[in-house]
DNA sequence: CGTATGATTGACATATTTCAAGGTCTGTGG
DNA sequence: CCACAGACCTTGAAATATGTCAATCATACG
């Protein structure tokens, strides 16, 4: 079918609501009908089955995405043809954002299991972000967190150590799932350890000889892909963050910061 | 409003073009009009002397600024206190764009030397995107730059070695400052050995050494502060990224192929 | 079932850090 | 102007975290 379906609104509301563009319209005063105009550009794609692009470095870009549900990875080819992945994306978290500058896709994005993604072609929404300035404000805070991110990511990878990076990798998913109000301690992985690993810039058998450590220190338990976490102080401890010390949320790279829960299950 | 000192249009206009703001106007069709309503928002600030902050983590922000003249690093402080650096800043680029997400600077940036500036209130700023539309494109191009720059850095700090590092870091300045039209085979760099080991995560004596090294192997010279390069196409090739053809002679992961000494002593 | 793929584990190799020392430059105060 | 202190840089030797290689095991899948 080429023209996606066309949903109700009342659906596509609470569609957004609980999805992805959570970030993208909640958090501030968009008016109903403000939501509409933005509902209405959205896009539902097919479902992508495992190993499905999404997009391929090189491609055009005329659209970000965000995902509904499913786990898709961004990653880009070394020179000498090696896969480096740049991120995981989960459940309400968007793609597609380097490709504004040149408006050609750097990264390949790939799904890891069945996801099912909403499509925004960027055009009309840079078109609404001039109408409705709040928009525009809370994209520029998307792209910002974006880097924030990013510069976290850098000082894990440039001054932590192994097991540090893994730490904070599973706490990462971990959080970031429990706002989308999955279980924080009970997760699978979706990615193999050869993805944990080249995310982590570390060898696949550091990996698995970090999660039998983890597994044999007590911190968590490892079923093949099932993540079961114990003691999420003690990972934090390990991944080198203090996570009592008051400043756990101040931080909230995630944006996310609003203690409510996400409204939906 | 205390308004910073008026300058000239004409003046100002010529700023913009040879410092900074040319990211942010020049390259798209902004009328002159247009231009001088940016122009008109910019503020100059009082130059920096060296050590100099000109924010710190946990403030408030209110501008986004941009490098008119000097260097400015921005780093974080992990949870252990240590410092980490996330970028150092050149002229004509721009820095805080990772506040925007909290409205809190969650980096410092600090001048490595007297370094000039100028600030741009953010909000007006924002309120200017929604009038020219250009600008607000213009914007996210910029943002998303950013963000495609820190996926490429990761790589670096993910996957490659570190004579590749160096390489690239070395690299980076002299197309960056060629871009601005100073040499791309002759500078100072404005940061210690410690701030470069810092930033590409190794060690101050990793550094010192790969610099003999590459001297050594006729890349570069090094002497003190004042970098030489010899042969950009070499570093290249370290920083395993083909210029040109591939001949990496096979596996040499390492920079110095040859199993018998290092050329230098 | 048997083959392919991914995960684990062990033994070994090595790039990079750490530790320790000495060298060099720069600014300062006598 | 010189001497000195301190920061910064370089170099060497030893320690170590992590990667590489190789073998085995578990799971998934046709």
């Amino acid at each position: 079918m080429s023209a996606p379906k066309i949903l109700d609104l009342g659906s596509l509301k609470h569609a957004c609501k609980s999805c992805s563009l959570h970030d993208l319209c909640l958090p501030l005063g968009v008016s109903d009908d403000e939501l509409q105009l933005l509902e209405r550009i959205i896009n539902r794609k097919r479902p992508l089955q495992r190993k499905d692009h999404l997009y391929r470095p090189g491609d055009r870009m005329t659209s970000i995405y965000a995902v509904r549900s499913g786990t898709v990875k961004t990653y880009t080819l070394t020179d000498d043809g090696q896969e480096q992945i740049t991120g995981f994306h989960l459940p309400g978290e968007l793609l597609g954002l380097d490709a504004i500058s040149d408006g050609i896709h750097p990264c390949a994005a790939r799904a890891l299991e069945t996801t099912s993604i909403c499509e925004i072609p960027f055009d009309r929404l840079e078109e609404l972000s001039v109408r409705i300035p709040e928009l525009q404000h809370q994209l520029f805070r998307i792209m910002s967190r974006e880097i924030q991110t990013d510069e976290h990511f850098m000082m894990l990878l440039g001054k932590k150590a192994s097991d540090a990076r893994l730490a904070a990798f599973l706490l990462s998913l971990s959080s970031r799932l429990g706002i989308r109000g999955f279980s924080r301690t009970e997760f699978n992985l979706t990615m193999s350890r050869n993805d944990i690993a080249n995310y982590l810039g570390l060898a696949v058998e550091t990996v698995s000889r970090l999660f039998t450590r983890f597994q044999g220190a007590g911190l968590m338990q490892v079923r093949r892909k099932l993540i079961t976490i114990y003691d999420l102080d003690g990972l934090h401890t390990v991944a080198g963050i203090h996570p009592v010390g008051e400043d756990l949320r101040g931080h909230c790279n995630n944006g996310q910061c609003n203690p409510g829960k996400s409204p939906m299950d």
